[in-house]
DNA sequence: GCCAACGTTGGC
DNA sequence: GCCAACGTTGGC
């Protein structure tokens, strides 16, 4: 079992709209970064877990946990030429876009914002998410800095 | 709105 | 394969 932190836009798609889908679960569709692709395509299995991250907003910071509930597969938005995601270079034949399905787990009791997680940078192993220049929207989390970011959380 | 960081594109 | 130009991300 592998933890993960998926980022999202919440005037885009944040939890809240999570939460009122059906059986609060929605295909994690669009990412079309090869280093993120990778890890939802070869990496991510049901069963695991993944924070959810509020990107491009303010403040931004974990608002949530979500179950993965069905592994990588290909992307449809991708062949879609309606979506904004569409990708005419992406071949059904030979997808190079997926996505996986998420539920939401819980919501955080108390939001952990970006500025509280670089306060506690010191106490987790390496996170993705605070080095320098991070820009991937997909990214593993260590099983340690999980248990601490959802302490921070409330639980 | 600004801008640093980074990924992608395309000419050569 | 190099690399400059350009587009995107995302914090501030």
């Amino acid at each position: 079992m592998n933890y993960w932190l998926l980022k999202s836009e919440p005037s885009v798609f944040g939890i809240d709209d999570l939460a009122n889908r059906p059986r609060q679960t929605e295909p994690w569709d669009g990412v079309r970064n090869y280093q993120a692709r990778n890890m939802l395509r070869d990496q991510m299995r049901r069963g695991d877990l993944a924070l959810f991250y509020h990107s491009n907003c303010t403040p931004p910071g974990v608002v949530g946990t979500v179950e993965i509930v069905r592994a990588g597969y290909p992307d449809p938005t991708a062949f879609d030429p309606e979506s904004n995601h569409y990708d005419p270079k992406s071949d059904p034949a030979k997808p190079r876009w997926y996505q996986v399905d998420v539920r939401l787990k819980r919501r955080c009791q108390r939001m952990v914002t970006l500025a509280e997680l670089r306060q506690h940078a010191a106490e987790f192993d390496d996170f993705a998410l605070l080095r320098p220049g991070n820009r991937l929207s997909v990214m593993p989390v260590a099983p340690a800095t999980w248990r601490r970011i959802l302490e921070l959380a409330g639980g």
